[in-house]
DNA sequence: AAGTACTTGCAAGTCAGTTGCATGTGGTAT
DNA sequence: ATACCACATGCAACTGACTTGCAAGTACTT
């Protein structure tokens, strides 16, 4: 990992109120260059398990969570998916049922959606995350 | 459970394809009654898991998801929800994150959010299904 | 350079969900 | 009404995701 790049996560981490250790610098450089959410045992698996302990990542990932750093995402496969949380957080994903493919899309209109919920349901204070995933077949597999 | 609803039930459970044994007939009653999504435990518990053993009703919701009678929901809490499919589904959960509390929403917009990502993306041909909850924090737990 | 609170690693454990196979039963044909 | 058999269920054992407790290590502060 180059210098300044890790200068730049290291920042990252800290004012995420963590301390800048080499696991989680590899967790965020993992999932910064992901083109889609990562699972726990592709990361596991990619930065190598003599590495870096399993239990680190699972702890890393929840407290990064935690932090708003990362989204969890489900593609109900039955483990959890994690993304960099972008800004705008308007960013989802569309899993075929059959391949498990998946693709992104964006609009869904988080502060309209999240108004409208508050403006229903009267027993909730405000909206901190949200998570909106399409299920379907792609081409290949509608085919 | 009176005759002419369990006739009710039977018929929905047949026209999906299945046969209208006894566990599927109290796993589909059992969501009926359900004002919430139902986590799996709670649905062998309140069976009872003298009358029906815990891998029918996972085998059961698995089939029921396939066939379109039912939707898993997701709430982060590292397991599986289920409730029936209603006809137009747009009717999704806010949940609290620190004390899980749920509340239903709706106006989701499903035909435009799946239209928009099919022209989208390209490499889809059809949507079958969404997931759309919002997290966020309950009045008592703002406070 | 030292101290300490935060982090990590290891081992063992928990819990959701799955698999294989023998037994049971709903729906149908007779 | 009876018998049949493919579909369903129950049981036991298993897998795999994730968690916990605790001792040892290390990033940041002073």
């Amino acid at each position: 990992m180059d210098k300044t790049k890790e200068n730049g996560l290291a920042e990252i981490i800290r004012k995420a109120g963590f301390r800048a250790t080499k696991p989680r610098l590899l967790v965020l450089s993992h999932l910064q260059k992901a083109k889609y959410p990562l699972g726990i045992k592709e990361i596991i698996e990619s930065i190598g398990r003599k590495n870096v302990d399993q239990v680190t990542i699972y702890r890393i990932l929840d407290s990064f969570k935690k932090a708003g750093l990362v989204v969890q995402v489900d593609f109900q496969h039955g483990r959890a998916y994690y993304e960099l949380k972008d800004a705008k957080h308007d960013h989802h994903h569309i899993v075929c049922t059959n391949c498990d493919k998946i693709e992104d899309f964006t609009g869904c209109e988080y502060e309209k959606l999240a108004t409208k919920a508050l403006k229903q349901t009267r027993g909730f204070a405000k909206v901190t995350n949200h998570s909106v995933e399409l299920f379907g077949l792609c081409n290949t597999c509608a085919a």
